[in-house]
DNA sequence: TTGTAGGCGTTATCAA
DNA sequence: TTGATAACGCCTACAA
């Protein structure tokens, strides 16, 4: 015997000596792996509990090759969305079975992964959830022969590609809805103040605000768009600009809440009365969105659930069960955006 | 050899054939566990290149006993402090090579932290996080026996114990800043809008409260005080409440900023100009408070630092490094809250 | 400076 | 139904 320190842990050899079995019955005993008598299960399982055994996760890895445990790569914690995905996708794990392995990368314009991914593959995890927002090039390393050197991955919150896991809430059908709104309350200049244009998610929320208006044969052109940073003080600067080069706009559509919440403050600083001369629709329903003055209408959406589905979604790769394309349906339809009308439209 | 499975993935073994030399040897060069020449560290280097080798993790955690990761168990991570705390826990975790295993606790009440505890210690991690909020006796199993049977840990936001590592922002210092504030700005009768006071962060900063008046002779009365849950709807609540026990009241310190944002709505309903006639202070100093009508005055706490403070206070722990007092006091300095002066005040 | 062998704690195979 | 035994991939003490 070699022994590099004297180790206190109590392992599977210690129970079965107490219980005076084989290791083997003491681990079938414990994962069902195959029948066990009743006596001797009562034997083991009272060795377990007074030598306060605890399964070594780390060798059943080993053995198993498989972690229990699943990557996730995110990013702006901070965030209304990253921070409520990320709570259902916890969520989902643990009841699964599953542990969480979490990185953050702190610059989501970086395009250099490979320090996040190879942290969570060297150690081995199952699966792996990637929730960086897409910005600009940043998921230009998304190429077959890359992916196929991944665990089962999903991406949040990215267009359609082919080959590709990925779930995102219907941004531009939200957008659609929130613009829809506006038409439907009579106005008739709607401007944008839009997300950083280099990010997926603002981009298609511009489209959802542009294909309304086509529908509706309105103005859609760029004289009407704003790009701000997510922040309430672009959506102040945004608001200012628009209605520098626009003052014929009667309402907006803001696409965060945060932004919207600046878009309010200079309208009351450029006395625009806000639902009399400018209505104003946001985007996420943050908590404080109903107590800004006005409160504030807005859009909705399952940022919990998504995570759950991202979560599902790579379980059922993983596992290999039977996917339920009825279920799959229903989940999908959940991430469409519901409005939220308050007193600012 | 018996193989359960046609393994793919490339073991130090693979490397070792391919460089010619022994398994140890190759283990050595990448460990630097003793010296190799260097005409043999760059035909390793080579293979590792070649192969695309990198480590298994999971079986270098189970030879030396040590996983390079801590656990991290959290709550309420849609919330500002939660989620800025988090962030500052995973950088320096980063920067200092370790991975997190991050477990969610759903209900903050709730005692049986058995499930969460046991996932991660399960999983071997070298050390734990304990950064669910105190919350009436949701700390009650935080004794001697039970912590023997940790790994090292560190607990946040919670009153000095004996024996137990714990690190918190100043809460009481910041409300007595917060409420010196309003004295110095003339205010006679203060209330407060406390959070939920079965929380230990909520009656410290209603002991701040407390303390600055009572050291200026002034009325520290309960009548004074409203206790709300830190949510918008209950700070207007709150403020009503107040105001209908005490109309002398001419500023108020709200123990959050959304409760705040609540009190500014409550105001301007009753017909209380802020800060005319109601002096308002917050406590957070979310990236919204400059933007709220008026915008607010508030307290900002260093929650990343604080973050990156309990990781590092761990690590200090569980690497037996030597502990710099005098780094630890200029930590301990960055986490008094600081006062941001705005037009609610 | 390098190779060999044993063991980290667990599961799976084979034989009983 | 159970027990020995050989892996899982890596590190390290010992021998060379």
């Amino acid at each position: 015997m070699l022994r590099l320190a004297p180790n206190d842990t109590v392992t599977i050899k210690d129970v079965a000596k107490a219980a005076r079995v084989s290791p083997g019955t003491v681990s079938n005993t414990l994962t069902g792996g195959r029948p066990v008598s009743d006596a001797t299960r009562r034997r083991v399982e009272k060795a377990v509990k007074r030598l306060g055994y605890s399964p070594n996760m780390v060798a059943r890895s080993l053995v198993n090759r498989r972690s229990h445990t699943l990557g996730v790569v995110t990013s702006g914690l901070e965030l209304f969305g990253p921070s409520h995905t990320l709570l259902g996708i916890e969520r989902q794990a643990n009841e699964c079975g599953y542990s969480l392995l979490l990185n953050l990368i702190h610059d989501p314009f970086d395009a250099n992964v490979l320090p996040a991914v190879t942290a969570l593959t060297a150690r081995r995890v199952d699966g792996l959830i990637w929730a960086v927002p897409e910005i600009g090039t940043n998921r230009s390393w998304v190429t077959r022969p890359l992916l196929s050197r991944l665990p089962a991955t999903v991406f949040l919150s990215m267009g359609r590609r082919p080959q590709v896991r990925g779930v995102s809430i219907d941004n531009r059908g939200g957008a659609r809805i929130a613009v829809q709104h506006l038409l439907d309350r009579g106005r008739r200049v709607i401007g944008l103040v839009a997300g950083p244009l280099a990010w997926w998610e603002a981009r298609e929320r511009r489209a959802g605000w542009r294909e309304a208006l086509a529908l509706a044969g309105r103005d859609t052109s760029p004289t009407l768009v704003a790009e701000g940073d997510w922040s309430a003080a672009s959506g102040e600067r945004g608001l200012r600009d628009l209605l520098a080069r626009r003052p014929d706009v009667d309402a907006v559509f803001v696409s965060n809440d945060q932004m919207a919440l600046g878009v309010l403050r200079a309208a009351r600083a450029l006395g625009r009365s806000v639902p009399g001369a400018l209505a104003v629709v946001g985007f996420d329903n943050i908590p404080e969105a109903a107590y800004f003055t006005p409160s504030l209408t807005t859009m909705s959406h399952a940022l919990v659930e998504l995570g759950r589905f991202a979560v599902k979604s790579l379980l059922h790769a993983i596992e290999g069960t039977r996917s339920d394309g009825a279920a799959e349906r229903a989940e999908a339809e959940q991430l469409r955006p519901i409005l939220h009308v308050r007193e600012s439209s």
